[in-house]
Formats: C-alpha cells, sequence, structure tokens
RNA sequence: GGCGACGUAGCUCAGUUGGUCAGAGCAUGCGGCUCAUAUCCGCAGAGUCCGGGGUUCAAGUCCCUGCGUCGCUACCA
C-alpha cells in the first residue's frame, strides 16, 4: 500500500513587524498536525514562509532607511531564527522574493491571462496623494482621509481584474460538495454567506509609477501584481509547480492553516485561482481564532503584544507549546495570561505527569533497583492498564485526526490521572512489605511503566522534548524519526525487562508564585 | 445597517447529530495516603446553562425575539 501524503503549511508572514504569539500559535500547530500526521503513518511535508513584497513593506523599509532588499531580509531572518527555537521542523521555508516563486507567480498570471478571466479596466476612485491610495467613501472620516486631513481627489487609474466572478457558482457547490473543507463549520457557514452576495472582480495590479516592489505582470511590464496572486501561489510554488516532484507528491493534498482574519483570500480567492488555472483545490483550509492577551487584544498601543521568545526563555518550550494547544479550542479564540500559564504548568506539567513519572520511577528503584519487571511474568487481569491505554490511544487519535488538539491533550491527561488513581488504589508500599505479593507488585509497577511508555510516545507531537526525555528515562530505544508509529504503540509490553532505569530529573520544576496577600 | 461568533459553577472554559448534559480544570473547605516535584487520592459546595416565547414525549443543544460582548463588512483598486 503507498503511503499517504500529507501536505500543511502555514501562511507566509508578512514580513512588517516581528513574530508574535498569533504567529507562534498557527506555525506551533501546523507543527504538531504535521508530527502527529507522521505518526499515523503519513509523507508530510510542512511549509512556512515569508511574504516580502507591497507598499507596507517600502514604507517600512524607508522608516528604517534601508533598501526593501536589506529590510525584508532582515525581517524574514528573525521568522527564519524562531521556528528552530520552538521546535518548528518544517520542511522548507519560502520567501517571495525567491526568483523560483516570481517564475511560478509568472506562470500562473499568464495562464490565466490566456484563457481570458484577466482583464484591464480602469477604475475611478478617491485619491490621498499623501497617503499614496484609494479610498473608500466609508473609511473617509468627514469625507476627509484620516490620516492627512484632507478630501481625496477623485482620480482615474486603470489596472489588471480577475474575472473571479464567474466562478462563484462553482466554489459554493465546491464547499457544499466537500464537507470538512474549510474547518472547523462555523468558518464554511461565514464563507458561504459571503458568497450569498454577488462576488466583485479582484484586482490583481498596480501601476509602477505607484509602486515597483513587487513582481512585474508577465503580460504588462507597466504594472506589478499585487497581494494576492503573489502571496498565495507560495503555496504551489514551494513544491516546485508544475512539474516538480514534491508538487506531484504533495499537491493537492494541502491543508492550509490560517487565523480568522485571512479566510476569505484563502476560503474565496485561492480556489478560484487554481479552478481558473485548472489546477486541482486544495484539500482544505484549518482557520483559528486569536490570541488575547490578559483580556484584550494584542496591540502595539496597549503594549500586550506577546514575545514568544521572552516566554519560552522564562518557562520552556514544551510548557509553551502546551499551553498554546490545550488552552486554544481550535477555531475559537482564547486568552493568553502568564498566569494561567503558569497555573498550567504547575498543575498539569509539574503535579501531574511530572510527579507521576517520578513517583513511578522512584518505587521502581526502590523495590526492584530500577529493573524492569518481566512482561511475561505473573499476569493480574484486574492489574491491566491495557484496555485504558488503548482507549485513550483512540480517543487522542480522533481528537488529533479532526484538529482538535485540546482533545488530543485532554485524552493523555485522562490517563494520567488515572494511573494517579491505580497509585492510590493499589498501594504499592503496601504490596511491597508482604514478600508473597510482590509479583503483584512488579504488576503493578509494570503496568505503570507501560503507562508512561504511552504517555510519552503520545505527547511527542505537542512536546517533542519531553517525549524523548520520557522515552530516555524508560531506556526505550528510539527509532530514527524520534517517535513510535501510533499503531505500534498500544502494543503491552513493550518495554525491555530488565533494562535498568535510574532516578530522572524533574521533567518539569514546579513555578514558585510567590503567594498574593489576600486583599 | 448587513453577516457571523460568543453569553454555562468564584475564575477559565468543555459540551459532534436534541434524550444520565447540568460538566472539567483551577480556586476554596474537609478527610485520607506516604511511592512522589509539600506532590497524589477521596468527598463537599454553589450555576433558573443571558432574558422571553415556540417546536417536541424530550432543548445549553433546534426556531423566533430581546439584551450584552466581540469580530468581519473583502478587492483599501
Amino acid at each position: 500500500m503507498e503511503t499517504p501524503a500529507q501536505f500543511f503549511s502555514t501562511p507566509i508572514y508578512y514580513v512588517n513587524a516581528k513574530p508574535h504569539l498569533g504567529h507562534a500559535y498557527t506555525t506551533i500547530a501546523t507543527d504538531v498536525a504535521t508530527r502527529f500526521k507522521q505518526m499515523d503513518g503519513y509523507d508530510t511535508y510542512f511549509l512556512t514562509g515569508t511574504d516580502e513584497h507591497g507598499d507596507k513593506i517600502v514604507q517600512a523599509a524607508d522608516k528604517e532607511q534601508q533598501s526593501p532588499r536589506e529590510y525584508v531580509d532582515k525581517i524574514s531572518r528573525l521568522f527564519q531564527d524562531l521556528w528552530p527555537r520552538l521546535n518548528v521542523a518544517n520542511n522548507q521555508f519560502i520567501r517571495t522574493t525567491q526568483p523560483d516563486h516570481i517564475r511560478v507567480v509568472e506562470q500562473l498570471l499568464t495562464r490565466i491571462h490566456d484563457q481570458g478571466d484577466i482583464y484591464f479596466s480602469s477604475y475611478e476612485g478617491l485619491y490621498c496623494f499623501g497617503c499614496e491610495r484609494f479610498y473608500q467613501e466609508r473609511e473617509l472620516v468627514d469625507g476627509k482621509c484620516p490620516d492627512h486631513g484632507v478630501a481625496p481627489s477623485a482620480i482615474k487609474e486603470s489596472n489588471y481584474f480577475f474575472k473571479m466572478s464567474r466562478y462563484q457558482d462553482w466554489l459554493i457547490d465546491h464547499i457544499k460538495a466537500h464537507p470538512g473543507f474549510i474547518h472547523p463549520k462555523q468558518y464554511e457557514t461565514e464563507i458561504l454567506s459571503f458568497l450569498k452576495e454577488p462576488l466583485e472582480d479582484l484586482c490583481i495590479s498596480r501601476p509602477k509609477s505607484r509602486l515597483t516592489w513587487g513582481i512585474t505582470l508577465p503580460f504588462d511590464e507597466n504594472f506589478v501584481t499585487y497581494v494576492w496572486f503573489d502571496a498565495l501561489t507560495n503555496y504551489i510554488s514551494a513544491l516546485g509547480y508544475p512539474d516538480g516532484p514534491l508538487f506531484k507528491k504533495f499537491w493537492p493534498s494541502a491543508r492550509h492553516f490560517v487565523a480568522k482574519d485571512i479566510i476569505k483570500p484563502h476560503g474565496i480567492y485561492w480556489p478560484i485561482m487554481l479552478k481558473a488555472a485548472g489546477i486541482d483545490i486544495y484539500n482544505g483550509l484549518n482557520v483559528h481564532g486569536f490570541w488575547n492577551v490578559s483580556g484584550s487584544k494584542m496591540s502595539k498601543s496597549i503594549g500586550n503584544v506577546t514575545d514568544p521568545v521572552a516566554v519560552t526563555d522564562r518557562y520552556g518550550v514544551d510548557a509553551f507549546r502546551y499551553f498554546l494547544m490545550r488552552e486554544m479550542v481550535f477555531g475559537l479564540d482564547a486568552n493568553f495570561t502568564e498566569d494561567v500559564l503558569v497555573s498550567r504548568i504547575n498543575s498539569d506539567l509539574a503535579n501531574d505527569l511530572g510527579n507521576l513519572f517520578s513517583r513511578v520511577l522512584s518505587m521502581n528503584l526502590k523495590y526492584f533497583k530500577g529493573r524492569v519487571p518481566d512482561p511475561n511474568g505473573a499476569d493480574f487481569p484486574d492489574l491491566s492498564l491495557e484496555t485504558d491505554a488503548q482507549t485513550t490511544i483512540q480517543q487522542f487519535k480522533n481528537a488529533m485526526t479532526a484538529y482538535e488538539f485540546h482533545k488530543g491533550v485532554e485524552a493523555v491527561w485522562g490517563l494520567v490521572s488515572r494511573m494517579n488513581k491505580y497509585i492510590d488504589t493499589h498501594e504499592p508500599w503496601g504490596l511491597a512489605k508482604d514478600p508473597r505479593q510482590h509479583p503483584r507488585l512488579e504488576s503493578v509497577i509494570g503496568n505503570l511503566l507501560e503507562g508512561l511508555r504511552t504517555v510519552a510516545c503520545l505527547i511527542y507531537p505537542v512536546m517533542p522534548e519531553t517525549s524523548t526525555k520520557m522515552l530516555r528515562g524508560l531506556c526505550m530505544i528510539l527509532p530514527e524519526t524520534g517517535f513510535f508509529p501510533l499503531k505500534e504503540i498500544g502494543k503491552w509490553g513493550q518495554m525491555s525487562a530488565g533494562a535498568c532505569l535510574e532516578k530522572p530529573d524533574s521533567l518539569f520544576p514546579r513555578v514558585d508564585v510567590p503567594k498574593k496577600p489576600k486583599n
């Protein structure tokens, strides 16, 4: 049987500011999904990158007295350097200023232009010379430009337009015929409701008199292409469209992760562009919500733009990744607060998981000098955790397959909790006092070790470092991939009997919280 | 204005297709254990599931309506 392929992407991030919490979340979520699919037996490809053309880039570069090229190199570098620090294992980092990307954009534009879905037309609008842009009536304040306080002038400009309206009915049918194309469902509803209104055609160019930092239209050298034909095309240019082996293997298995602010370009423009170009439509869109910080929207003026580097430096990468996946219901908004992060670290990671790992291994050390009990020793069906583990694996798989990361994490913690109860119920310290009970004690410890192995395997997508640390502590020999395939995890008795386990370091030290004085 | 989301225990929030759905975690109180990172386990409390109406044998769960919070309203040519 052929290995199924799965392509995941993040948006390419616009390099007009440095990376923040939102970028980190999208990218980590995509990384988690990728790692999970690998465990589930897929060949995966994970793409991220930066979007580097356009007006705002030129302005930002001017402000820093740099050329656009210098400027985009600098900011793009910040993104490229961030991902390894967050344990994000992307296969490729694409930049829209790369020649091979530019070539594909040109090809795509040519193709769609040749078949007649791009036309030239003039537009008359309200233009502010200070801002160098057109305004919609509703954007004006008392009929004046909000930045300059000057009434804009009515001027005429000609541009190229993409005939999206032609494909509106097709898109509606496509969405309805492919459940899950836009996930979660509430965003599909949203897109379909947009599509109830007639689509207007998309302006895809800017005259070079106004903007030169872009890709020149292949059919008119006086214009550059604007935003979406440049940015969205990255998803296929990165794979080497039209003939590259990656493209042949991974297209159209793409699922694009995006935040809810860019569902329209991804849910409407992009499928229509593909359709017009005669390219297969991507598999689907995974849309997530926004992170608020301490209860308010992230913004520069409030000063709560959260820097992922600062958080991970302080609390660790795995704790950060865990928090993001556990705390946000995929698709809904969530709140990021340092208090809540610390509370999650202390209760879930230190008290539940870390302490469980520690108590089991120290009992094994105390009662059996660290030797792993023989799985073929005495069998006590009433002591088996195998069914619990298998149930957990199934729940985990179901949740992760549906991109419900918080549920996947919860399923694993359900097992952690059951193991803590199990210890209390069977009181190994009581069994240890009676030599006749030693076979039972061995079975209890053996089951707990197997349970820990299961947990260690399952947390791999979310917390790869901790997974490895735990598996090493359990003397499991890691496959070269760094993880155990999902379908192999449930098999009981995989620990090597007789291996000698040492007392490990704490997985997650508690974070001291100064008690708040009452009142 | 239009469209959409949300409004569930002190706090943060889960609740696919209507029928153990009145929940989890945290916080709080009491009790238990000692293997463990002063960790773990048990028990307890509170909520008219925003208000009102409707459909149904049965509704946080569907429909209508009111209130509150938030987001989008694109092609910024």
